[in-house]
DNA sequence: TTTAAGACATGACAAAAGTCATCTTTTTCG
DNA sequence: CGAAAAAGATGACTTTTGTCATGTCTTAAA
Protein backbone atom coordinates (compact mmCIF):
# COMPACT_ATOMS: atom_id res chain seq x y z
CA UNK A 1 0.00 0.00 0.00
CA UNK A 2 3.01 2.38 -0.46
CA UNK A 3 2.35 5.46 -2.02
CA UNK A 4 3.78 5.99 -5.12
CA UNK A 5 4.40 9.43 -6.97
CA UNK A 6 3.79 10.09 -10.65
CA UNK A 7 4.37 13.42 -12.39
CA UNK A 8 2.28 14.93 -15.14
CA UNK A 9 2.29 18.61 -15.98
CA UNK A 10 -1.21 20.90 -15.53
CA UNK A 11 -0.92 22.16 -19.20
CA UNK A 12 -0.94 18.75 -20.21
CA UNK A 13 -3.44 17.06 -18.03
CA UNK A 14 -6.26 15.38 -19.55
CA UNK A 15 -8.80 16.47 -16.95
CA UNK A 16 -7.36 20.45 -16.96
CA UNK A 17 -11.20 20.23 -19.19
CA UNK A 18 -13.24 19.41 -16.58
CA UNK A 19 -11.03 21.20 -13.32
CA UNK A 20 -11.80 24.80 -12.35
CA UNK A 21 -8.12 25.27 -12.81
CA UNK A 22 -9.54 25.31 -16.82
CA UNK A 23 -8.96 29.15 -18.25
CA UNK A 24 -5.90 30.03 -15.34
CA UNK A 25 -2.71 31.39 -17.56
CA UNK A 26 -0.05 29.42 -18.46
CA UNK A 27 1.97 31.51 -15.97
CA UNK A 28 -0.55 30.07 -13.12
CA UNK A 29 -1.16 26.88 -14.12
CA UNK A 30 2.69 26.19 -14.22
CA UNK A 31 2.97 28.16 -10.86
CA UNK A 32 0.79 25.28 -9.06
CA UNK A 33 2.35 22.67 -11.69
CA UNK A 34 6.01 23.83 -9.68
CA UNK A 35 4.77 23.33 -6.40
CA UNK A 36 2.50 20.21 -6.51
CA UNK A 37 2.96 16.92 -5.56
CA UNK A 38 1.08 13.98 -7.50
CA UNK A 39 0.83 10.70 -5.63
CA UNK A 40 -1.01 7.45 -6.48
CA UNK A 41 -3.15 5.74 -3.82
CA UNK A 42 -4.75 2.64 -3.78
CA UNK A 43 -7.74 1.51 -3.22
CA UNK A 44 -9.24 1.88 1.01
CA UNK A 45 -6.29 4.06 1.45
CA UNK A 46 -7.16 7.50 3.31
CA UNK A 47 -6.34 10.67 2.11
CA UNK A 48 -7.89 12.86 4.85
CA UNK A 49 -10.05 12.43 8.16
CA UNK A 50 -13.08 14.39 9.87
CA UNK A 51 -11.45 16.49 12.24
CA UNK A 52 -7.70 17.57 11.46
CA UNK A 53 -6.60 20.47 9.81
CA UNK A 54 -6.32 21.15 5.70
CA UNK A 55 -3.19 22.29 4.06
CA UNK A 56 -4.07 22.35 0.92
CA UNK A 57 -6.38 21.16 -1.93
CA UNK A 58 -6.13 17.98 -3.63
CA UNK A 59 -7.11 18.01 -7.32
CA UNK A 60 -7.95 14.11 -8.71
CA UNK A 61 -6.30 13.13 -11.85
CA UNK A 62 -7.77 9.79 -11.78
CA UNK A 63 -9.58 6.75 -9.74
CA UNK A 64 -12.43 8.06 -7.84
CA UNK A 65 -12.80 8.86 -3.90
CA UNK A 66 -15.74 8.97 -1.58
CA UNK A 67 -15.89 12.08 1.03
CA UNK A 68 -18.23 10.77 4.08
CA UNK A 69 -18.58 11.66 7.49
CA UNK A 70 -19.13 8.92 10.18
CA UNK A 71 -21.44 9.75 13.15
CA UNK A 72 -21.09 8.53 16.89
CA UNK A 73 -22.81 4.87 16.30
CA UNK A 74 -19.78 4.59 13.02
CA UNK A 75 -22.62 5.00 10.80
CA UNK A 76 -21.81 6.88 7.06
CA UNK A 77 -22.96 8.98 4.78
CA UNK A 78 -21.64 9.70 1.97
CA UNK A 79 -21.98 13.04 0.84
CA UNK A 80 -19.63 13.06 -2.19
CA UNK A 81 -17.88 11.03 -4.76
CA UNK A 82 -14.64 12.98 -6.59
CA UNK A 83 -13.80 12.20 -10.21
CA UNK A 84 -11.07 13.02 -12.02
CA UNK A 85 -10.59 17.09 -12.78
CA UNK A 86 -12.54 17.67 -8.93
CA UNK A 87 -11.35 19.73 -6.10
CA UNK A 88 -11.15 17.99 -2.93
CA UNK A 89 -11.13 19.43 0.08
CA UNK A 90 -11.25 23.22 -0.80
CA UNK A 91 -14.42 23.21 1.72
CA UNK A 92 -12.25 23.72 4.43
CA UNK A 93 -9.65 25.32 2.86
CA UNK A 94 -11.62 28.12 1.92
CA UNK A 95 -13.78 27.83 5.49
CA UNK A 96 -10.16 28.24 7.40
CA UNK A 97 -12.33 24.92 9.38
CA UNK A 98 -11.13 21.66 10.31
CA UNK A 99 -12.31 18.87 7.67
CA UNK A 100 -15.84 18.22 8.55
CA UNK A 101 -15.52 14.56 6.45
CA UNK A 102 -13.20 12.11 5.95
CA UNK A 103 -12.02 11.03 2.56
CA UNK A 104 -11.24 7.43 1.12
CA UNK A 105 -10.07 6.13 -1.98
CA UNK A 106 -12.70 3.68 -3.80
CA UNK A 107 -10.86 3.04 -6.95
CA UNK A 108 -7.00 3.25 -7.43
CA UNK A 109 -6.53 7.44 -7.84
CA UNK A 110 -4.02 9.75 -8.68
CA UNK A 111 -4.34 12.83 -6.92
CA UNK A 112 -1.90 16.17 -6.98
CA UNK A 113 -1.57 18.25 -3.70
CA UNK A 114 -0.76 21.97 -3.76
CA UNK A 115 -0.23 23.49 -0.47
CA UNK A 116 -2.69 26.29 0.84
CA UNK A 117 -0.10 29.34 0.28
CA UNK A 118 0.89 28.46 -2.78
CA UNK A 119 -3.31 28.02 -4.00
CA UNK A 120 -4.43 31.11 -2.05
CA UNK A 121 -1.59 33.08 -4.00
CA UNK A 122 -3.18 31.98 -7.11
CA UNK A 123 -7.13 32.30 -6.30
CA UNK A 124 -5.83 36.27 -4.59
CA UNK A 125 -4.45 36.74 -7.68
CA UNK A 126 -7.03 36.37 -10.01
CA UNK A 127 -10.15 37.56 -9.84
CA UNK A 128 -11.65 35.20 -12.51
CA UNK A 129 -10.63 31.92 -10.94
CA UNK A 130 -12.05 33.33 -7.78
CA UNK A 131 -15.37 33.96 -9.63
CA UNK A 132 -15.39 30.50 -10.60
CA UNK A 133 -14.46 28.70 -7.44
CA UNK A 134 -16.96 30.53 -5.69
CA UNK A 135 -19.80 30.13 -8.17
CA UNK A 136 -18.90 26.31 -8.46
CA UNK A 137 -19.02 26.17 -4.26
CA UNK A 138 -22.60 27.89 -4.34
CA UNK A 139 -23.22 25.45 -7.31
CA UNK A 140 -23.00 22.48 -5.02
CA UNK A 141 -24.79 24.04 -1.98
CA UNK A 142 -28.02 24.11 -4.18
CA UNK A 143 -27.38 20.56 -4.98
CA UNK A 144 -27.19 19.71 -1.54
CA UNK A 145 -30.04 21.71 -0.50
CA UNK A 146 -31.62 19.22 -2.92
CA UNK A 147 -30.06 16.11 -0.96
CA UNK A 148 -31.44 17.78 2.40
CA UNK A 149 -35.09 18.11 1.21
CA UNK A 150 -34.90 14.51 -0.21
CA UNK A 151 -33.60 12.83 2.91
CA UNK A 152 -36.51 14.48 4.71
CA UNK A 153 -39.47 13.93 3.20
CA UNK A 154 -38.56 10.93 0.11
CA UNK A 155 -38.71 7.19 0.90
CA UNK A 156 -35.60 5.19 0.15
CA UNK A 157 -36.83 3.61 -2.37
CA UNK A 158 -37.31 7.35 -4.19
CA UNK A 159 -34.02 8.16 -3.12
CA UNK A 160 -32.26 5.23 -4.36
CA UNK A 161 -33.96 5.83 -7.59
CA UNK A 162 -32.49 9.19 -7.53
CA UNK A 163 -29.76 7.80 -6.06
CA UNK A 164 -29.30 5.67 -9.32
CA UNK A 165 -30.28 8.28 -11.89
CA UNK A 166 -27.46 10.86 -10.18
CA UNK A 167 -24.88 8.70 -10.54
CA UNK A 168 -25.90 7.66 -14.27
CA UNK A 169 -25.56 11.32 -14.96
CA UNK A 170 -22.36 12.54 -13.12
CA UNK A 171 -20.82 8.90 -13.50
CA UNK A 172 -22.01 7.35 -16.74
CA UNK A 173 -19.65 5.21 -18.90
CA UNK A 174 -18.97 7.00 -22.51
CA UNK A 175 -21.09 5.92 -25.15
CA UNK A 176 -23.79 3.66 -24.81
CA UNK A 177 -26.06 6.18 -24.21
CA UNK A 178 -23.63 6.12 -20.63
CA UNK A 179 -26.50 3.92 -19.13
CA UNK A 180 -23.32 2.09 -17.45
CA UNK A 181 -22.82 3.44 -13.71
CA UNK A 182 -18.79 3.16 -13.94
CA UNK A 183 -17.96 2.93 -9.91
CA UNK A 184 -17.40 -0.07 -8.69
CA UNK A 185 -20.05 0.51 -5.82
CA UNK A 186 -20.08 -2.11 -2.92
CA UNK A 187 -23.81 -2.59 -1.64
CA UNK A 188 -23.05 -0.84 1.34
CA UNK A 189 -21.72 2.26 -0.22
CA UNK A 190 -24.74 2.84 -1.85
CA UNK A 191 -26.74 2.45 0.89
CA UNK A 192 -24.45 4.98 2.26
CA UNK A 193 -25.01 7.35 -0.70
CA UNK A 194 -28.56 6.84 -0.18
CA UNK A 195 -28.64 6.98 3.87
CA UNK A 196 -30.09 4.12 4.49
CA UNK A 197 -29.11 -0.07 5.43
CA UNK A 198 -27.29 -2.37 3.29
CA UNK A 199 -29.80 -4.86 3.48
CA UNK A 200 -32.78 -2.00 2.13
CA UNK A 201 -30.60 -1.61 -0.67
CA UNK A 202 -30.01 -5.04 -1.43
CA UNK A 203 -34.04 -6.24 -1.57
CA UNK A 204 -34.95 -2.39 -3.51
CA UNK A 205 -31.35 -3.15 -6.19
CA UNK A 206 -33.31 -6.45 -7.07
CA UNK A 207 -36.72 -5.31 -7.18
CA UNK A 208 -35.28 -2.85 -9.70
CA UNK A 209 -33.70 -5.74 -11.45
CA UNK A 210 -37.08 -7.99 -11.63
CA UNK A 211 -38.46 -4.69 -12.43
CA UNK A 212 -36.58 -4.43 -15.57
CA UNK A 213 -35.28 -1.19 -14.57
CA UNK A 214 -31.76 -1.75 -13.82
CA UNK A 215 -29.19 -4.69 -14.98
CA UNK A 216 -25.92 -5.84 -12.96
CA UNK A 217 -22.79 -6.10 -15.17
CA UNK A 218 -20.14 -7.61 -13.10
CA UNK A 219 -19.74 -5.33 -9.98
CA UNK A 220 -21.67 -2.45 -11.75
CA UNK A 221 -25.13 -1.11 -12.37
CA UNK A 222 -26.50 -0.32 -15.63
CA UNK A 223 -30.10 1.71 -15.89
CA UNK A 224 -31.77 0.16 -18.33
CA UNK A 225 -34.94 2.82 -17.67
CA UNK A 226 -34.20 5.75 -16.50
CA UNK A 227 -37.78 7.26 -17.21
CA UNK A 228 -39.81 4.59 -15.38
CA UNK A 229 -36.67 5.56 -12.79
CA UNK A 230 -37.22 8.58 -12.18
CA UNK A 231 -41.10 8.01 -11.92
CA UNK A 232 -40.02 5.88 -9.08
CA UNK A 233 -38.06 8.50 -7.92
CA UNK A 234 -41.26 10.97 -7.93
CA UNK A 235 -38.81 13.21 -10.16
CA UNK A 236 -41.63 13.21 -13.08
CA UNK A 237 -45.33 12.36 -12.57
CA UNK A 238 -46.62 10.01 -14.70
CA UNK B 1 -50.52 43.23 3.84
CA UNK B 2 -49.20 46.14 1.59
CA UNK B 3 -45.63 46.62 1.86
CA UNK B 4 -43.88 49.33 3.60
CA UNK B 5 -40.70 51.14 3.36
CA UNK B 6 -38.62 52.21 5.61
CA UNK B 7 -35.15 53.55 5.89
CA UNK B 8 -32.02 53.16 8.41
CA UNK B 9 -28.22 54.24 7.26
CA UNK B 10 -26.38 50.72 7.16
CA UNK B 11 -23.53 52.88 9.32
CA UNK B 12 -26.18 53.07 11.60
CA UNK B 13 -27.60 49.75 11.71
CA UNK B 14 -27.95 47.99 14.72
CA UNK B 15 -27.23 44.60 13.19
CA UNK B 16 -24.12 45.81 11.32
CA UNK B 17 -22.10 44.02 13.40
CA UNK B 18 -23.87 40.38 13.13
CA UNK B 19 -23.49 40.94 9.29
CA UNK B 20 -20.69 39.94 6.41
CA UNK B 21 -20.74 43.82 5.98
CA UNK B 22 -19.33 44.49 8.97
CA UNK B 23 -15.27 45.44 8.15
CA UNK B 24 -16.48 47.10 4.66
CA UNK B 25 -15.30 51.07 4.51
CA UNK B 26 -17.77 53.80 5.42
CA UNK B 27 -17.39 54.54 1.66
CA UNK B 28 -18.53 51.53 0.68
CA UNK B 29 -21.15 50.89 3.26
CA UNK B 30 -22.31 54.22 1.77
CA UNK B 31 -22.70 52.96 -1.62
CA UNK B 32 -24.47 49.97 -0.46
CA UNK B 33 -26.23 52.43 1.50
CA UNK B 34 -27.46 54.85 -1.32
CA UNK B 35 -28.76 52.14 -3.82
CA UNK B 36 -30.49 50.06 -1.04
CA UNK B 37 -34.42 49.87 -0.71
CA UNK B 38 -35.81 48.82 2.69
CA UNK B 39 -39.02 47.15 3.36
CA UNK B 40 -41.39 45.77 6.07
CA UNK B 41 -42.59 42.71 5.53
CA UNK B 42 -45.94 40.90 7.28
CA UNK B 43 -45.90 37.39 8.45
CA UNK B 44 -46.60 35.29 5.51
CA UNK B 45 -45.68 37.15 2.69
CA UNK B 46 -43.21 35.88 0.47
CA UNK B 47 -39.53 37.59 -0.66
CA UNK B 48 -38.72 35.46 -3.41
CA UNK B 49 -40.27 31.94 -5.15
CA UNK B 50 -38.14 28.86 -5.79
CA UNK B 51 -37.44 28.57 -10.04
CA UNK B 52 -37.31 32.94 -10.30
CA UNK B 53 -33.91 34.26 -10.82
CA UNK B 54 -32.50 36.63 -8.19
CA UNK B 55 -31.58 40.11 -9.12
CA UNK B 56 -30.21 41.10 -5.94
CA UNK B 57 -29.17 40.58 -2.24
CA UNK B 58 -31.53 40.87 1.08
CA UNK B 59 -29.99 41.62 3.78
CA UNK B 60 -32.26 41.10 6.90
CA UNK B 61 -32.94 44.00 9.60
CA UNK B 62 -35.94 42.59 11.81
CA UNK B 63 -38.22 39.80 11.93
CA UNK B 64 -37.68 35.63 10.56
CA UNK B 65 -37.40 34.40 7.56
CA UNK B 66 -37.89 30.65 6.21
CA UNK B 67 -36.20 29.20 3.39
CA UNK B 68 -37.99 26.40 2.54
CA UNK B 69 -37.90 24.11 -0.57
CA UNK B 70 -41.65 22.12 -1.31
CA UNK B 71 -41.38 18.90 -3.01
CA UNK B 72 -43.73 17.08 -5.54
CA UNK B 73 -46.07 15.89 -3.35
CA UNK B 74 -46.03 19.58 -1.57
CA UNK B 75 -44.01 18.20 1.22
CA UNK B 76 -41.97 21.58 2.82
CA UNK B 77 -38.45 21.43 4.31
CA UNK B 78 -36.66 24.25 6.16
CA UNK B 79 -33.59 24.37 5.27
CA UNK B 80 -32.94 27.79 7.32
CA UNK B 81 -34.28 30.62 9.46
CA UNK B 82 -32.86 33.84 8.63
CA UNK B 83 -32.87 36.75 11.28
CA UNK B 84 -31.63 40.40 11.41
CA UNK B 85 -28.01 40.20 10.03
CA UNK B 86 -28.15 37.43 8.00
CA UNK B 87 -28.14 37.36 3.92
CA UNK B 88 -31.03 36.01 2.04
CA UNK B 89 -30.68 34.78 -1.71
CA UNK B 90 -27.05 35.15 -2.03
CA UNK B 91 -26.08 31.43 -2.61
CA UNK B 92 -28.27 32.23 -6.44
CA UNK B 93 -26.90 35.08 -6.72
CA UNK B 94 -23.13 34.33 -6.35
CA UNK B 95 -23.60 30.84 -8.35
CA UNK B 96 -25.66 32.68 -11.07
CA UNK B 97 -28.63 30.22 -10.87
CA UNK B 98 -32.15 30.45 -10.05
CA UNK B 99 -33.33 30.34 -6.56
CA UNK B 100 -33.55 26.80 -5.81
CA UNK B 101 -35.59 27.50 -2.58
CA UNK B 102 -38.63 30.11 -1.20
CA UNK B 103 -38.73 32.48 1.33
CA UNK B 104 -41.29 33.48 3.75
CA UNK B 105 -41.98 35.90 6.54
CA UNK B 106 -42.15 33.54 9.72
CA UNK B 107 -42.77 36.88 11.97
CA UNK B 108 -43.00 40.68 10.24
CA UNK B 109 -39.42 41.52 9.10
CA UNK B 110 -37.62 44.55 7.66
CA UNK B 111 -35.18 43.64 4.79
CA UNK B 112 -33.35 45.95 2.86
CA UNK B 113 -32.19 44.99 -1.04
CA UNK B 114 -29.41 45.69 -2.84
CA UNK B 115 -29.19 45.03 -6.71
CA UNK B 116 -27.10 42.36 -7.85
CA UNK B 117 -24.72 45.17 -9.50
CA UNK B 118 -24.11 47.29 -6.73
CA UNK B 119 -23.40 43.70 -4.52
CA UNK B 120 -20.75 42.40 -7.30
CA UNK B 121 -19.02 46.19 -7.21
CA UNK B 122 -18.35 46.09 -4.01
CA UNK B 123 -17.73 42.51 -3.47
CA UNK B 124 -15.20 42.93 -6.85
CA UNK B 125 -13.35 45.90 -5.35
CA UNK B 126 -12.48 44.15 -1.87
CA UNK B 127 -10.82 41.16 -1.19
CA UNK B 128 -11.37 41.11 2.37
CA UNK B 129 -14.97 40.97 1.92
CA UNK B 130 -14.78 38.49 -0.76
CA UNK B 131 -12.78 36.13 1.45
CA UNK B 132 -15.10 36.67 4.44
CA UNK B 133 -18.38 35.76 1.96
CA UNK B 134 -16.37 32.83 0.47
CA UNK B 135 -15.20 31.60 4.57
CA UNK B 136 -19.14 32.36 5.56
CA UNK B 137 -20.46 30.49 2.93
CA UNK B 138 -18.15 27.46 3.37
CA UNK B 139 -18.77 27.21 6.89
CA UNK B 140 -22.63 27.21 5.58
CA UNK B 141 -21.84 24.07 3.84
CA UNK B 142 -19.82 22.33 6.53
CA UNK B 143 -23.27 22.92 8.66
CA UNK B 144 -25.38 21.52 5.37
CA UNK B 145 -22.80 18.51 5.51
CA UNK B 146 -23.55 18.21 9.12
CA UNK B 147 -27.19 18.03 8.57
CA UNK B 148 -27.13 15.71 5.46
CA UNK B 149 -25.69 12.68 7.44
CA UNK B 150 -27.88 13.53 9.93
CA UNK B 151 -30.92 12.94 8.20
CA UNK B 152 -29.40 9.76 6.98
CA UNK B 153 -28.87 7.96 10.12
CA UNK B 154 -30.28 10.03 13.08
CA UNK B 155 -34.28 8.71 14.49
CA UNK B 156 -36.72 11.63 14.23
CA UNK B 157 -36.52 11.63 17.96
CA UNK B 158 -32.59 12.81 17.80
CA UNK B 159 -33.09 15.01 14.74
CA UNK B 160 -35.95 16.99 16.95
CA UNK B 161 -33.67 16.92 19.88
CA UNK B 162 -30.50 18.05 17.54
CA UNK B 163 -32.94 20.51 16.36
CA UNK B 164 -34.05 22.01 19.49
CA UNK B 165 -30.68 22.85 20.65
CA UNK B 166 -29.59 24.66 17.43
CA UNK B 167 -32.75 26.57 17.35
CA UNK B 168 -31.72 27.62 21.56
CA UNK B 169 -28.18 28.36 19.96
CA UNK B 170 -28.99 30.16 16.98
CA UNK B 171 -32.29 32.32 18.03
CA UNK B 172 -31.95 31.74 21.79
CA UNK B 173 -33.23 34.92 23.78
CA UNK B 174 -30.47 37.09 25.20
CA UNK B 175 -30.65 36.60 28.77
CA UNK B 176 -31.93 34.00 31.21
CA UNK B 177 -29.07 31.49 30.03
CA UNK B 178 -30.75 31.89 26.74
CA UNK B 179 -33.02 29.10 27.16
CA UNK B 180 -35.85 30.16 24.87
CA UNK B 181 -36.03 29.68 21.89
CA UNK B 182 -37.25 32.84 20.74
CA UNK B 183 -39.09 32.11 17.63
CA UNK B 184 -43.23 31.79 17.48
CA UNK B 185 -42.89 28.38 15.58
CA UNK B 186 -45.98 26.03 14.98
CA UNK B 187 -45.34 22.72 14.97
CA UNK B 188 -45.68 21.99 11.45
CA UNK B 189 -42.95 24.18 10.69
CA UNK B 190 -40.75 22.91 13.55
CA UNK B 191 -41.39 19.13 11.81
CA UNK B 192 -40.51 21.02 8.53
CA UNK B 193 -37.38 21.90 10.09
CA UNK B 194 -36.81 18.32 11.47
CA UNK B 195 -37.90 16.41 8.41
CA UNK B 196 -40.68 14.63 9.83
CA UNK B 197 -44.61 15.00 9.72
CA UNK B 198 -46.41 17.42 12.34
CA UNK B 199 -47.88 14.58 14.26
CA UNK B 200 -44.80 13.32 14.70
CA UNK B 201 -43.20 16.29 16.19
CA UNK B 202 -46.47 16.86 18.68
CA UNK B 203 -45.98 13.48 20.41
CA UNK B 204 -42.18 14.03 20.60
CA UNK B 205 -42.31 17.52 21.99
CA UNK B 206 -45.44 16.37 24.55
CA UNK B 207 -42.64 13.23 25.67
CA UNK B 208 -40.16 15.86 26.12
CA UNK B 209 -41.95 18.00 28.25
CA UNK B 210 -43.47 15.07 30.04
CA UNK B 211 -39.57 13.74 30.78
CA UNK B 212 -38.96 17.60 31.94
CA UNK B 213 -36.34 18.52 28.96
CA UNK B 214 -38.42 21.01 27.59
CA UNK B 215 -41.58 23.37 28.46
CA UNK B 216 -43.80 25.66 26.53
CA UNK B 217 -44.34 29.22 27.24
CA UNK B 218 -47.46 30.68 24.60
CA UNK B 219 -46.30 29.64 21.30
CA UNK B 220 -42.53 28.93 22.25
CA UNK B 221 -39.82 26.08 23.46
CA UNK B 222 -37.73 26.68 26.35
CA UNK B 223 -34.95 24.24 26.39
CA UNK B 224 -34.70 23.04 30.35
CA UNK B 225 -32.13 20.47 30.29
CA UNK B 226 -29.83 21.08 27.30
CA UNK B 227 -27.61 18.75 28.33
CA UNK B 228 -30.20 15.90 28.77
CA UNK B 229 -31.28 16.95 25.19
CA UNK B 230 -27.48 16.46 23.91
CA UNK B 231 -28.09 12.64 25.33
CA UNK B 232 -31.39 12.17 23.29
CA UNK B 233 -29.60 13.89 20.19
CA UNK B 234 -26.93 11.20 21.00
CA UNK B 235 -24.17 13.95 20.28
CA UNK B 236 -23.21 13.27 23.82
CA UNK B 237 -22.17 9.72 25.21
CA UNK B 238 -23.76 9.24 28.60
C1' DT C 1 -5.67 -24.39 -5.07
C1' DT C 2 -7.45 -23.89 -0.79
C1' DT C 3 -9.15 -21.17 2.75
C1' DA C 4 -10.68 -17.23 5.02
C1' DA C 5 -12.72 -12.88 4.74
C1' DG C 6 -15.76 -10.00 2.84
C1' DA C 7 -19.77 -9.09 -0.04
C1' DC C 8 -24.29 -10.36 -1.27
C1' DA C 9 -28.78 -12.32 -0.33
C1' DT C 10 -32.98 -13.62 2.19
C1' DG C 11 -36.23 -14.47 5.99
C1' DA C 12 -38.27 -13.22 10.34
C1' DC C 13 -39.25 -9.94 13.36
C1' DA C 14 -39.45 -5.46 15.84
C1' DA C 15 -39.46 -0.70 15.99
C1' DA C 16 -40.13 3.65 14.01
C1' DA C 17 -42.74 6.70 11.71
C1' DG C 18 -46.44 8.02 8.48
C1' DT C 19 -51.44 8.46 7.55
C1' DC C 20 -56.13 9.17 8.54
C1' DA C 21 -59.84 10.30 11.47
C1' DT C 22 -61.59 12.87 15.12
C1' DC C 23 -61.74 16.17 18.65
C1' DT C 24 -60.25 20.32 21.29
C1' DT C 25 -58.16 24.67 21.66
C1' DT C 26 -56.56 28.89 19.85
C1' DT C 27 -56.39 32.44 16.53
C1' DT C 28 -58.09 35.32 12.97
C1' DC C 29 -61.10 38.19 10.77
C1' DG C 30 -65.65 39.98 9.24
C1' DC D 1 -68.21 39.56 19.57
C1' DG D 2 -68.84 35.33 17.29
C1' DA D 3 -68.13 32.23 13.46
C1' DA D 4 -64.82 30.04 10.74
C1' DA D 5 -60.35 28.57 10.12
C1' DA D 6 -56.13 27.09 11.65
C1' DA D 7 -53.30 24.85 14.98
C1' DG D 8 -52.69 21.45 18.34
C1' DA D 9 -53.61 16.91 20.33
C1' DT D 10 -54.64 11.98 20.45
C1' DG D 11 -55.92 7.25 19.03
C1' DA D 12 -55.93 3.49 15.71
C1' DC D 13 -53.87 1.49 12.17
C1' DT D 14 -50.60 0.58 8.27
C1' DT D 15 -46.43 0.82 6.05
C1' DT D 16 -41.76 1.36 5.89
C1' DT D 17 -37.48 0.47 7.39
C1' DG D 18 -33.99 -1.27 10.48
C1' DT D 19 -31.96 -5.22 12.89
C1' DC D 20 -30.49 -9.79 13.60
C1' DA D 21 -29.65 -14.32 12.13
C1' DT D 22 -28.22 -17.27 8.74
C1' DG D 23 -26.64 -18.94 4.41
C1' DT D 24 -24.42 -18.51 -0.18
C1' DC D 25 -21.28 -16.62 -3.33
C1' DT D 26 -17.13 -14.15 -4.66
C1' DT D 27 -12.62 -12.50 -4.08
C1' DA D 28 -8.14 -12.16 -2.42
C1' DA D 29 -4.35 -13.94 -0.15
C1' DA D 30 -1.54 -17.80 1.69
Amino acid sequence: MAKVEFNIPCTLCEHLKDSLFNGLSPEDLNKINLHKTCISYKKGQNIFYEGTRPTGLYCMNGGKVKVYKNNVQGKEYIIYIAKPGDFLGYRALLGEEFYAASATVLEDAKICFITKDHFFEVLQKNPAFMKRVVKSICHEMGIMEEKMAELAHKSVRERLAASLLMLKESYGMEGEGSTLIDIALSREDLANIVGTATETVIRLLSEFKSEGLVSFEGKKIRVLEPRKLAKQADLIIG
